[in-house]
DNA sequence: GGCAGGATCACCCGGTGGGGGGATGTCCAG
DNA sequence: CTGGACATCCCCCCACCGGGTGATCCTGCC
């Protein structure tokens, strides 16, 4: 287990955000928990990765949408120099890139801008304690990104396993006389296998065949 | 924001967990809490499926590692059925296989044994609100998995623009009159470029020069 | 000014690919 | 048991692909 600091001390965090108004809210919403102590507030992605350098936080607030550097960048620098500091994301962006991308550089939390401040609290002590806390509207989509194999569950195939078997060979690159020495057939037969897939996949030629193949990952 | 159950009802929770030992002690530590209230335990995959079908619980706790019918393969089958029960994965994996395979079921977070039980609980009203808990012993592992995009920048091309442009057609499918015909060339120009390329690439027909362009991700 | 290399064309020709057939065998349902 | 669906096999024919060879422009580089 990550080393559970005493809850009796407060978190320092530092707030990062553009907004005057969301910032003096986020500050005011923190201020009177004590768990927490908020040490100040940043204005853009530049301010906050000095002001992380300066004062050492625990955690770091931090905004997406930001003039001059954005809160991705900033939390890809904070975590290069000092990767102690945990950041949370809080932000109003939803898009599958933004978030990834702000996973990517390292952020321990992502908290939707509307949340909570209960919810919020709870994602701060999560990523204090190491852990990853995802708001419920990205969920999702985290998790579509990781599963990218089961796309359909239905591969609407109809490829017998015969074809199929041709059909990886030809991605391979084999001739049908090639193809007809390896599974021990006379080229006549892989021609009709190879027309019935044709068939099968509307297509063409055995190029369109393959490039379906590959792009619908029945064969790597 | 999800519909938050208002927190003075108990949380109904189904304990899946083949080690009674720990299940014993899974359901003596949540027991004394006043927001939850464990309905039961199952001793496998099997027995998890058919009493979170009998009695509906808000939760489920899933162990992985599990006789007859793993925690991955009961979590498939209750999201699928009851895709409203949230499903907390708790074991001792920590590959990230098992980790992606359990998250990639459909489970609302990851707890990893040895665990305190304020961070259990934690990870289960997070899950009950709709967000993901993942724990800090694995989070670097989906956040890992999160960024496998970075390959290399080196095309390595060789292949002039004309020759690119080709190459996208065959990708597409087109034969080289039909080629001929988008770029308002002659057939005879174009198989100079098709042979152009297969030099390149050192393939021998078309198929393959398809293959390795879609391999390699210079088209799509 | 030469020279390399890309872009554009042309011809020949052997082998292959893909479209037309037709022929078995098995398996399951009516 | 009979018929149809399906997988598996075979043949012919010709357009097209791919190899070989060569030509003409133009641009950029030494």
């Amino acid at each position: 287990m990550s080393q559970k600091p005493s809850p009796k001390e407060p978190l320092n965090i530092l707030i990062v955000e553009d907004d005057p108004m969301m910032r003096l809210g986020l500050t005011h919403s923190l201020a009177p928990k004590p768990t927490v102590n908020v040490i100040g507030a940043a204005a853009d992605g530049y301010e906050g990765v000095a002001m992380a350098q300066a004062h050492q936080p625990a955690l770091v607030l931090m905004d997406v949408g930001m003039p001059r550097l954005d809160g991705i960048a900033a939390t890809q620098q904070i975590k290069h120099t000092l990767p102690h500091i945990r950041v949370v994301m809080f932000t109003s962006h939803t898009e599958q890139t933004e978030v990834v991308a702000a996973l990517s550089s390292g952020a321990d939390g992502y908290c939707i801008k509307g949340t909570s401040i209960d919810t919020l609290m709870q994602a701060i002590t999560i990523a204090t304690t190491g852990g990853i806390y995802l708001d419920p509207h990205i969920a999702q989509q985290v998790m579509a990104c990781l599963t990218p194999q089961p796309q359909d569950s239905i591969p609407e195939h109809n490829l017998s396993a015969r074809e199929l078997e041709v059909l990886k060979l030809i991605v391979e690159g084999y001739s049908n006389p090639e193809i007809g020495e390896q599974l021990f057939l006379s080229t006549n037969t892989v021609k009709t296998y190879v027309k019935g897939i044709m068939n099968k996949l509307v297509v063409n030629d055995r190029v369109q065949a393959a490039v379906l193949a590959l792009r619908k990952g029945w064969v790597h």
